[in-house]
DNA sequence: TCGGCTGTTGTTGTGCACAACATGGCCGTG
DNA sequence: CACGGCCATGTTGTGCACAACAACAGCCGA
């Protein structure tokens, strides 16, 4: 059976302007209200327009951005009640992470949870809201990688790049120190679930810790 | 604050051209395997390659189709553990439909309830493969919509139409009047919770059909 | 001074021509 | 006859020119 998902030039390229945008937009680099020029994009990724419009055309559909005839693409902001049901769902599947077709346990798993424990740590003694937001996505995909149910791995991804941008955007309104101890201490647990092999309580760890980091940003 | 979810023509021109496309793919009027032409289909709608291009890449998004350089636009077969996997995440979603921001309780739903199960008794003296199938999907927005979690019920959608072609295609290994039948049983019991005001029962009901759902066409 | 009109500018949407690519058939050669 | 190279054909991917559209500044008239 041939590879029908090998990467040709072209998706491997698609994928790699689309995941650039996300960050970006995530990481707040374009805020919301901020405007795309495609003109702009396509020059700096040295491309014409046709190909980059493909890749906004799939940040409109995961509703990171939105175009407007006449007007230009905008970043789009979040409702804070939509926001709400999102974390509402995106705790549900991080359950369903322990339970659906999880991985079996290796020593990798547990030498990565080792290390994002130690990158927490070194995290706090130099903290930064930017390299905090950029561990947190490895963290999550860490996470999303405990299950072999591809359909859960993709939606949760999906759902994690819609709020990442709410949540970096409150921590100036929040502690920094507090919510990098916060994260360490979820590293911590997390570690611990895995020394014991439970894959199961990990997921509920981090389960958790989606529940209540909410609580935080809609509370703060 | 405008409202930036306004229905532009192109926009309405898109969502109409892929409602149609994924329905065709969904009814197997384009079975797997088959080849779309972007300049065919284009022909039909009337317009150029352009906007049905982006048409054809969300349904790659989607993965209904996937298109490959010099080939052409193959609609997707599905793998059947994959399926099961999806299937499993279904299930799970079902069931929290009746959890996260449910709607509450009206007579327009009921009247609905009562209607569909009217229907699944017009079913049952002419059974077809082809109105059952599309009975179902409009049954699933039935059940979608009881829920106002909007990311719920996009990623529900988004996994319906990713499984209903391997339902449809499994339907002449099987007992249609069988089926038929199990589908109206399944209306009666949504209608009676319904009537009983209890929309989670509703919801428990959904999910278990589609849990037994999987479980005949793993075994059939 | 205010309101409306209009031209200008910049943006996204569309259509088209061509490039890049895969496939199958054909032909020549061993 | 088998096989390998080559070309013809049809497909998707790209770049570009222009259409459609929105916003804004400037101007004119009341």
């Amino acid at each position: 059976m041939p590879d029908y998902t090998q990467d040709t030039d072209a998706r491997e390229r698609f994928l790699r302007l689309h995941s650039a945008l996300r960050e970006r937009i995530c990481l707040l680099d374009y805020p919301p209200g901020a405007r795309l020029s495609e003109e702009v994009l396509a020059g700096e990724f040295g491309t014409s327009r046709t190909p980059l419009r493909r890749v906004l055309a799939r940040l409109e559909d995961e509703g990171l951005v939105i175009s407007r005839h006449g007007v230009g693409t905008l970043v789009t902001d979040v409702d804070i009640g939509e926001m709400a049901r999102t974390y509402d769902l995106r705790r549900e599947l991080a359950g369903l992470v322990g339970r659906l077709s999880p991985v079996p346990m290796t020593d990798a798993i547990l030498t990565e949870a080792r290390r994002f424990a130690d990158r927490g740590r070194m995290l706090q003694t130099a903290p930064d809201a930017r390299e905090f937001a950029r561990m947190n996505m490895e963290y999550f995909h860490f996470g999303a990688a405990l299950t072999t149910n591809e359909a859960l791995r993709e939606t949760s991804e999906r759902l994690y790049y819609r709020t990442a941008r709410i949540w970096l955007k409150s921590i100036p309104r929040m502690d920094l120190h507090a919510e990098v101890a916060i994260f360490l201490s979820e590293l911590d647990q997390n570690l611990t679930a895995i020394e014991n092999g439970d894959l199961m309580a990990a997921a509920l760890i981090r389960q958790a810790h989606i529940s209540m980091c909410f609580t935080r940003l809609a509370g703060g």
